[in-house]
DNA sequence: CTGTTAGCGCGTTCAC
DNA sequence: GTGAACGCGCTAACAG
């Protein structure tokens, strides 16, 4: 209609509202805005508020953005993601990548539900690619949670501890100076998983780990457990074994009656060379995995394995970087992952009691 | 330093790059944008380009979003967080959330790898709650991309369709009016599936599937997949079995010799049910599953299975969701899916032969 | 053809 | 409770 040089954005803005409610956009703003500490009668506000709504008022993010130099959003880091494997083609993926997806899926599901309830309003995604520059993050987010792969170094929280950024790395507890984390106790896991084959009258528990992958952090914090509960009850804990056939040849000699796989993926391997060999579990040995992943009640007829908290994580990552864009300090934090018990534990038999005898 | 009224951000801002070049603002805009539209001088615009790297300027994103409109990013809608089912305690998580999980996980790191490679800045990921309102979206991206939950309805996008930004469905094919889709076209997936069997000699393939789920979209472009199949060989499709005793009661009397399952869950249960009854795969019955769920290798020995290209349809949609930001028309995608052949088919043998005869 | 001027976009906040 | 400056990049209109 009215021929304007002004570009029409066709939204209500908050001049319309002060005109309509016959007050000053910054009276507006006050009562809007929700802050306390700006005074304004009752009832002017409440007028404010009743105009507001029937003209469909909507802050603009944008411009709010612009002049509190704040989001409001927090940014997301998958470092998994960035590793840019192209699996994309035939199903190339590596199983371990497939594992971290899954764990990513529940990062992601746990982290938007926190989200939502403790009122943040949006999530921003990044591939952890080594280019992710300040360039990137700055000015988009508040502040940044990574779900960290701990299959790979930690370049990336290296690099992302120089941004003038508050960080909180979940699923690691290897952190440089000024970045907060969040991390399952796998050692305590590893115990609760020890203790429970204890507790069934096992002693020749092996753990079955160790393979390319020793060195992650996770996995030596989860053969750290191991030794730990069996030190404590008393036993000598045994080498790290990462062969079937050895494995088999143990059992058989009545030199192990009980695994503890350092991830379910490796107590599927054991139960696969078992099978290869005629054994079975539980009968032929009680085995205890790690991370309850997808398909793990299908793993002898339903692992017995820790379940890794991934969901509660990523909600206490963001209480805990909210905390920090309020002025806390940084802090570590560890979350209990508890066992859960399906089938392929049973208590020390007769059989094994005998072999082991021998 | 200085006694200011002015806020201060820390960052150089484009007056300054103007000011070191000896420029306008508005010609380091120009340069900086890159909009061959406004000439500027070679020479100046070296010059100026230097001058922003050796200042180490970056654009400002809130100023750049409240001027343009524009976000340059993407709003990322995860349909099965928004369910709220309180699963983060005990386990307590379904199996099917479980597996939206490892899908949420493989779109997510599909559509970062694409969204960077497509220089998209940012995803904004949102959890598909039903007050997912206008209000949250609008000024925070551009377009929207939904992972849909096949076990729920289309409410959401229905809610979504309302919104004034192009809305892109992933994992469906069920959209309304003004909506893009990209889906795994699950009927010819099925087609590879039961065409891998009979191209073993089988010709009593049965479906398993048709559960509590059946109603599902996906699942019935399978079991429509199926029937095509069936059909074309010049075979009658069997009625869909969803009860592991009759299954094994079928495969005893030479009724079934195959199984295209529903899903690699389904599949599971199916090598559950005939090992209860000392029955194994292939040798008994071969078997086909559908998604290649996160251990679909431990299944059966190795499930052969039907690939679902998650991360290509993340990619796919990231492209088509650009396109629309372009002004291409609202379009529907189909993917096809391919054949993992594992270990959990072989050809008809001789004592399936047998009591195929009788 | 090259570059500048002068606001615009819109919510927030300081000084009165 | 108000007025007006402010945050900062973009671009239409204009001058040289």
């Amino acid at each position: 209609m009215a021929k304007s040089s002004k570009l029409e954005t066709g939204r209500v803005s908050i001049r319309e509202v002060a005109a309509a409610s016959g007050v000053s956009t910054a009276t507006v703003s006050k009562v809007l805005s929700g802050r306390a500490d700006y005074p304004v009668r009752a009832e002017t506000a409440e007028r404010v508020r009743r105009v507001a709504l029937e003209l469909g008022y909507v802050p603009d993010v944008a411009a709010r953005n612009l002049r509190t130099r704040q989001t409001g959003q927090l940014g997301v880091v998958l470092e998994a993601v960035g590793a840019s494997e192209p699996d994309s083609l035939l199903g190339a993926m590596t199983t371990s990548n497939a594992v971290r997806r899954t764990f990513d899926g529940a990062i992601m599901a746990g982290l938007s539900d926190a989200a939502r309830s403790l009122n943040v309003p949006a999530l921003v995604v990044y591939p952890g690619s080594s280019g992710l520059h300040h360039t990137y993050l700055d000015g988009r987010v508040d502040g940044l949670l990574v779900s960290c792969d701990p299959l790979r170094g930690h370049q990336l929280l290296q690099d992302l501890a120089q941004l003038p950024l508050p960080v909180v790395a979940l699923w690691t507890q290897r952190v440089p100076p000024g970045i907060s984390s969040v991390d399952v106790d796998h050692t305590a896991g590893a115990r609760q998983a020890v203790g429970h084959l204890l507790g069934l009258g096992h002693t020749r528990i092996a753990f079955y780990g160790g393979g390319q992958a020793s060195g992650v952090e996770h996995f030596q914090r989860r053969e750290q457990g191991y030794r730990e509960a069996m030190t404590a009850a008393g036993l000598s804990p045994m080498a790290a074994v990462h062969d079937g056939d050895l494995l088999v040849q143990a059992i058989r000699q009545g030199e192990v009656s009980a695994v503890f796989a350092e991830t379910d993926l490796g107590a599927a391997a054991v139960v696969q060379a078992l099978a290869g060999a005629g054994l079975s579990v539980p009968a032929d040995l009680s085995l205890v995995g790690f991370d309850d992943i997808l398909g793990a009640e299908y793993i002898a007829g339903g692992l017995t394995t820790v379940y890794q908290p991934a969901a509660e994580m990523a909600a206490e990552g963001v209480r805990v970087l909210l905390a920090r864009l309020r002025g806390k300090p940084v802090s570590q934090t560890l979350l209990s992952p508890h066992l859960l018990v399906r089938r392929s534990t049973a208590p020390l038999n007769a059989t094994q009691l005998q072999s082991l005898e021998n």
